[in-house]
RNA sequence: GGCCCCGUAGGGUAGGGGAUUAUCCUGGUGGACUUCGGAACCAUCGACUCGGGUUCGAAUCCCGGCGGGGCCGCCA
């Protein structure tokens, strides 16, 4: 409990003693944090006005009679329908202060919550490497999961290896049979055609989706590459061990290079499961024999098998969800089903990041899982696609920007920028800084937008390093380090008399506010309040360190070198929970 | 054709029934400061897509246009 929280509850129970004497019994009490001028928290009293039949101002005034500040309240008023409340300052320097020194980097996070929380996330096809596109969903993902984790669950991060279909054993076909020389000629005319932004990078992923786009060239009109394809595919759905073992064997060459580039944004997944999983198992057959049951199930001539969905609210001229194909053998959403029911016996939330082409997908999935009689449901969180300027990303028109290119492009924009303020840095750290900061800019412009907003990619934004980024904040944070380091030894101090100034009451009240920013980031699914918060406090100590001398105070210097210190240790939670590093000098 | 998202200053973006000042960044203009690190600070300019409706009150909810995106496979 904060002292944010302790004033929040006790105007709740004030408010609620009051209403229970003057005779209203189970009236909802919300408090919201205020924007208003010395006001903390404010009670509205609108929703009340029915139950009560009483104007809202009225209610107001009324309760705000009764009302004797105490305790944590240092005032009350009522104002055009709101009840509005002061906390006692001096509580809130020292009660906030004190709680940030006590638990350090835990300071907003719970109490362990024993609830096993699933997050599933990014998941790409195992068929080419990551674009920007797509690096929406890891970056939302893996911020969720921070912020979940912090909420007090146990999160397991997931991605599902997508080792089975057409697409895969098409790649699978390319890397056994496109010449080497070949698959190198259409990397470097690719590279080419990407204008110079791209370039030819010896990483797995990168080196085979050469063969993969050559593959696919032949296909359209190579028949004898396509009888080959069909063939294998063929043996790929008869289970044969040798052909499911080589795209077993691609799909994993493939993921290693995933696995890097993901890496080199601080996300790592604790667990891969693989698709094929699900047919070895039998997990995918005993879903279709279930579906096959109900009494929504029915076949077509041909024999492929259904569930109708038009009770379910689904849409659409066709409402029927095809679970097998007339030959038996399972589809993706039948396999995914089955995923969904193991993940099921592993946790009790599970929540998939998912690009919005997945939408009704994800509603016939629930649907699905209803009539299989599953009590959990999985918490699906949508993403609207990242385009460019010049449009929708093609991978096969080149109009496309890879996740590794952008990195790489961030990181030399930060080396450029150290290099050009700090000619006493060696050259090894400026180039580790770099990426801290490179990685920080690219991660906070992306995770900074509502995840169902569109997404134009720029150039500028993503290697933008002032206002409202990644390396404002995280050079706030290394301001706040240099402060500490010159500073030496220093008693801490949170006593309220030596911190009255507005610049430092506005900071620590930014700083209080921290706990309930982590609960809407985690519990509310918005990690984009994430950066929005940590620009704000980052904003707010650069207003303090602008008007109030630290080193050189004549009065109060341990007071606010601890006000210094608190801060650091928030912005570098904030920064950690959107996975970005906080580097100490830059 | 049907369904689902989104539309806020020149560009980007927060707020998603309420407080006669709608957030923040960028951009423009103008400042302060011999700095505890200027990737900074201050001031100022500039916006709720349109039309109806619900409501004491709408950027916010409902209906309809317009614009952008997505989906409607025995693909994954």
């Amino acid at each position: 409990m904060t002292v944010m929280e302790d004033f929040e509850d006790e105007i709740r129970r004030k408010v609620s003693d009051v209403l229970k004497a003057q005779g209203a019994q189970d009236v909802q009490i919300v408090t919201e944090f205020s924007q208003m001028e010395g006001v903390d928290v404010a009670v509205p009293c609108f929703s009340m006005a029915k139950a009560l039949r009483k104007a809202p101002q009225a209610i107001a005034d009324g309760l705000a009679k009764e009302l004797v500040p105490d305790g944590l309240i240092s005032s009350v008023s009522a104002v055009n329908g709101y009840l509005n409340f002061t906390i006692d300052p001096e509580a809130l320097v020292k009660g906030t202060l004190d709680e940030i020194l006590e638990k350090g980097r835990d300071y907003g996070h719970r109490a362990p919550s024993g609830l096993r929380v699933n997050v599933e996330h990014t998941s790409t096809n195992p068929t080419g490497p990551i674009h920007v596109g797509r690096a929406r969903n890891p970056i939302i993902g893996d911020t969720l999961a921070r912020a979940l984790r912090r909420c007090g669950h146990e999160v397991t991060t997931e991605y599902y290896v997508n080792d089975v279909g057409k697409q895969v054993v098409v790649l699978t076909w390319g890397v056994e049979n496109v010449p080497d020389d070949v698959a190198a000629e259409e990397a470097a005319e690719h590279a080419a055609k990407a204008g110079g932004t791209e370039k030819e990078r010896d990483k797995p992923d990168h080196r085979l989706v050469a063969n993969y786009r050559v593959a696919n060239r032949y296909l359209e009109s190579d028949e004898k590459v396509q009888g080959e394809i069909s063939d294998m595919l063929r043996r790929f759905e008869a289970g044969d061990s040798e052909v499911i073992g080589t795209v077993r064997r691609t799909a994993e060459m493939m993921l290693g290079g995933l696995k890097e580039t993901l890496s080199s944004i601080n996300v790592e997944l604790d667990r891969y499961t693989w698709e094929s999983g699900y047919i070895a198992d039998g997990s995918a057959r005993k879903v279709v024999d279930d579906l096959k049951k109900s009494k929504y199930a029915g076949s077509t001539d041909d024999g492929a098998w259904y569930v109708d969905l038009k009770d379910f609210g689904v849409q659409g001229k066709n409402t029927k969800f095809t679970f097998t194909r007339s030959d038996g053998t399972t589809l993706y959403t039948t396999r995914d089903l089955a995923y969904h029911l193991d993940k099921f016996t592993r946790s009790d939330r599970v929540i998939d990041v998912l690009g919005e082409d997945q939408k009704l997908g994800s509603k016939q999935l629930c649907s699905a899982l209803e009539i299989l009689g599953s009590e959990k449901m999985p918490e699906p969180l949508f993403y609207a696609f990242v385009s460019l300027p010049e449009g929708k990303m093609s991978t096969r028109k080149g109009v496309v920007v890879y996740l590794d290119d952008l990195v790489e492009e961030a990181v030399a924009r930060a080396y450029g920028e150290i290099k050009s303020r700090r000619q006493d840095m060696p050259e090894e750290r400026m180039r580790e800084i770099a990426t801290v900061i490179g990685v920080g800019a690219i991660r906070y412009n992306i995770v900074r937008v509502q995840p169902e907003k569109q997404f134009v990619f720029r150039w500028e934004d993503a290697l933008n390093f002032d206002g409202n980024s990644g390396p404002y904040v995280q050079y706030v944070h290394a301001r706040a380090c240099s402060m500490l380091r010159k500073a030496g030894e220093f008693e801490r101090c949170t006593n309220p008399a030596e911190l009255d100034d507005e610049y430092e009451a506005r900071l620590i009240r930014v700083l209080s506010r921290y706990p309930s920013v982590l609960l809407q980031a985690g519990e509310g699914k918005a990690v984009h309040q994430l950066p929005a918060y940590a620009h704000e406090l980052a904003s707010a100590f650069n207003q303090f360190y602008s008007k109030v001398n630290v080193l050189k105070a004549e009065t109060g210097r341990d007071a606010r070198l601890t006000l210094v210190e608190c801060t650091r240790t928030v912005l570098a939670d904030v920064l950690d929970c959107m996975g970005i590093g906080a580097p100490e000098e830059m």
